[in-house]
DNA sequence: TGCAAATCTTGTCATCGGCAAGTTGTCGCT
DNA sequence: AGCGACAACTTGCCGATGACAAGATTTGCA
């Protein structure tokens, strides 16, 4: 049957699609808890029933989400590294602050993301997403201590990811100084960011 | 009129801490996103409409759990700070296990103190009590390093925050260590205490 | 070409949070 | 003591939600 093309089709064509992304809107203007599978069909066009055809539930969804949410802070993470020139230690500040900036650019998906609501990593691809933004920061500290041994590197991996998501946790929860400038925020960012470059360093030479 | 001991009266008497600790026990089995004002009502005894008359909304009563559950932070972060003796870096260190130990033993009661869902510091006794957790770290860290310049003090007790609760957060997140042993993440997380602490107490020297 | 499967629709159900109105118990005031 | 206002709790209702069922429409493959 032939329709005007502003007429919308029986078929959406790319409901899967148009949904993570009108989910993520949606979950940035209301929150996590103002999140409702009902409002992302409205914002996608299709009715309430239609997302159960791609998501098994508004878990899946979030889920999906999710995914989505590692595959860009592991990008931005890399970009930021490489914008850090090649010295070890400036990139592995890079990456934290590629990741901070993540966070802080999107903060309820962040919170999705390390929430583990609906998050239960049932799905492998969910996990493996996760993984990816953890080898990053892995790697990172190897270059940076390459003669430590393999126990010491993965302990100062684990260092080196929990201050830079301690930290941003911290002030996206409005904890660490609610009150200051943006860019103040940042030097104290910066500060924790270089403590915890000094740490590692400090272990792998040990 | 006259009733039974067993009867249970019209007026319940402690509505209000009733709810909180039913909240909490659902909290903990059902996770934040199955936490519902009805059932705690319904734990409690009382009709559906009963919380109303001490919480205005679902948000009050789950700000009221989480300000009790500052409160418990602070409490544990102290005792076992005290139970370390009196030596600033054993003190640091005890006052971190403390802070992992209730975190780890009350998870989604700990996501929902840091989670800005229904949290939004409106409150100001919420402020209040979570500010409470980090004068107890500053005050660790300032007698660790009594000469450091107070910025020195102030940077080094957000990088002792940072860490700790970064840490345990990843931990409980399945996202560091997942498959290790409970002793084994203990290890990796006095480990990061400790380099935590060496960075502090270097950066304080300085 | 024709038919099965995929996609989307409307309709329904139990449950939720919040509000309104009525019931029961408590307590202060005279 | 008694009574009247108020606090605590109840039932009943509303719109909205997630999930499910059954029907309509489109697609694609045999």
């Amino acid at each position: 049957m032939a329709r005007a093309k502003t007429a919308k089709p029986y078929h959406h064509g790319e409901l899967r699609e148009a949904l993570a992304v009108a989910g993520r809107r949606l979950m940035e203007e209301k929150g996590l808890r103002g999140f409702t599978l009902r409002e992302c069909a409205r914002r996608a066009g299709v009715s309430h029933a239609a997302p159960a055809h791609h998501f098994a539930s508004i878990d899946d969804l979030l889920a999906e989400i999710a995914v989505r949410g590692y595959h860009e802070l592991a990008a931005a993470m890399t970009a930021e590294a490489r914008r850090s020139g090649d010295d070890p230690a400036r990139r592995l500040v890079g990456q934290g602050v590629g990741y901070m900036a993540f966070a802080a650019a999107n903060p309820v998906l962040f919170q999705l993301m390390f929430s583990r609501e609906a998050n239960r990593f049932e799905a492998e691809t969910l996990a493996q997403a996760a993984k990816s933004a953890y080898l990053l920061q892995r790697e990172a500290v190897e270059a940076l201590i390459p003669r430590a041994s393999g126990e010491v590197k993965e302990r100062m991996a684990d260092f080196a990811w929990a201050s830079v998501h301690g930290f941003i946790t911290l002030v996206l929860e409005g904890q660490l100084g609610e009150r200051d400038s943006p860019w103040a925020l940042k030097a104290r960012g910066l500060a924790a960011l270089s403590a915890m470059v000094e740490t590692v360093v400090l272990a792998g030479n040990r």
